[in-house]
DNA sequence: CCGTCGATTGTGGCTATCCGCAGTGTGGAA
DNA sequence: TTCCACACTGCGGATAGCCACAATCGACGG
C-alpha cells in the first residue's frame, strides 16, 4: 500500500507571479498564442499558499512586489522543497542580485523590458527541463518506496550484498547461518522487483543525470 | 602500459588574467597573504596560449581586456575543454552579461568594487569546488583506462553481465559455449580489478555526488 | 616460419546460489 | 489468547559460477 496506484498527473503550468494585473494579463496573453499552458497569480503570498510539491511546469517571478519580494519567495520555495525551474523578471536587478538568484538554483534571470520571444523560449526550455527532472525524479521516489517496504534485517543484509560479499561473510559478519542470508536476500531481490544482486546495484546507484539546464 | 604512473601533479593556481597591471599585482599580494597560490596573466591570449586541460586550479577573469575579451576568453576555454572553475571580474557589467556567464557555467560573477574578502572566499571556494571534481575525474579516467584494455569479445561480455544475464544466456545469445563466456567474464573481471559482478556495476555506474558547488 | 594474442572449447571438481519444505521463537495487534 | 509479521534455522537438491588443466584456430608482425 505505500504506492499509491498514481498521483494525480497534476498538469504542467507556467505559473505567472506578478502584482501587476497588466503585466500578468501581457503575459497570460503571450503564452496562450504560444500555447504555453499558464496561471496567474497576483501575489507571492497567495502562490505560496497554494502552492504542492508534486507541481509541475515552472514559474515566472517578478522581483519587485508589494509585500513579499520575489526573492524572498524564492526562497521560501527553496525552503518547501520547490524543484520548479524559476524564471526572475526585473525592471530594477543589479548584477549581485542576479548572480545570486542563479547561484542559488534560479533558471535564469531577464530584465524588462524584455523580448517576448527571449521570454517563451525560456520558458519553454524551462517546462523541458522540468519533464526531464521528472523521470528521474519519479524512478527515485519509487525506489525510496520500494526501499521503505525492507524490513530492518533485509536492509541490512542488502547492503552487504551490494558491497559484494558472499552471503557466507554476510552470514558470518551478522552472525547469523547462511540460509537465514539466502532468505532475506531472496526477499529483497523480491522486493525490489530485481532478479540480481547486479540489478539491484543498478538500481540503486542510477547516478549520470548530467542535465545541467 | 595504458596507465603513466601518473601525470605530473599540476600544482593548484588561482590564474589572475587582467590586463592592469596594478590589478595583477593587488591580486597577487592578496591571495600571497591568505595562503592562495596564484599565477598572474597580462592577457587573455597568453593565458589562453599557455594553458593546458589538465591544469588545476580555478581562473579569476577580467571581463574588460584590450584584445581578447574575458568573455571570449571564456568561450575559448569553453571549447577547448575547460573544467577550472571561473570567475568574473567586472567594473561595467550588465545583467544579461553576468546571467550568460553563469548559464555557461562561470563560477562565479563579481562586480568591481570587490570585498577582499568576498572575493578570497569565492576564489577558495573554486579551488575546493576543482579538488572535488578532480577526484570524480580522475577515477573516471582511470575506468576509461581499463575500459581500453578489454578486448571486443570481453566488453560484450561484459555488457551482458552487466544486464544481469546468466552466462548460459550470454552464451546463447553470443552463439559461443559457456565455457568461452567464463573465461570472458573472468578476464573483465580481472582487467577492471574486480571480483564481482555488483562491484563491476557500481565501478561503472558511479553517479551519487550529490556535490552541488 | 615462428611467436603472440584473441577467441574458442572441453573436462572435472569445488563453491556458491537459489528454493521448496518444514519448523522455532518473539513481540505486537486484534 | 490468537493471529501475524519478522527473524531465524536445517536439509537437500537443482542450478550457476569459478577455475586449473589442456587445446585448437586464425590473424598479425617479425
Amino acid at each position: 500500500m505505500s504506492q499509491p496506484p498514481s498521483p494525480p498527473p497534476a498538469h504542467a503550468f507556467a505559473h505567472i507571479v506578478d502584482d501587476d494585473e497588466a503585466i500578468r494579463d501581457a503575459l497570460g496573453w503571450l503564452f496562450r498564442t504560444r500555447n504555453v499552458a499558464s496561471k496567474a497569480w497576483p501575489s507571492a503570498e497567495e502562490f505560496l499558499a497554494a502552492w504542492k510539491p508534486d507541481w509541475r511546469g515552472c514559474i515566472v517571478l517578478d522581483i519587485r512586489m508589494r509585500e513579499m519580494s520575489g526573492l524572498e519567495c524564492f526562497d521560501a520555495l527553496l525552503e518547501r522543497g520547490n524543484i520548479l525551474p524559476i524564471i526572475f523578471l526585473t525592471g530594477h536587478g543589479d548584477v549581485p542580485m542576479a548572480v545570486g538568484a542563479l547561484k542559488k538554483g534560479a533558471f535564469d534571470f531577464l530584465e524588462k523590458p524584455f523580448d517576448d520571444n527571449a521570454l517563451v523560449d525560456v520558458v519553454i526550455r524551462a517546462l523541458e527541463s522540468d519533464a526531464r527532472h521528472q523521470a528521474s525524479k519519479e524512478t527515485q521516489a519509487t525506489v525510496a518506496a520500494l526501499l521503505t517496504q525492507l524490513t530492518p534485517r533485509e536492509h541490512e543484509v542488502m547492503q552487504l550484498v551490494l558491497a559484494g560479499k558472499f552471503n557466507k561473510v554476510i552470514a558470518d559478519e551478522l552472525n547469523i547461518s547462511m540460509r537465514t542470508v539466502e532468505v532475506h536476500r531472496s526477499r529483497v531481490f523480491e522486493k525490489m522487483g530485481v532478479r540480481s544482486a547486479v540489478e539491484l546495484a543498478q538500481l540503486l546507484a542510477p547516478g549520470r543525470d548530467t542535465a545541467r539546464d
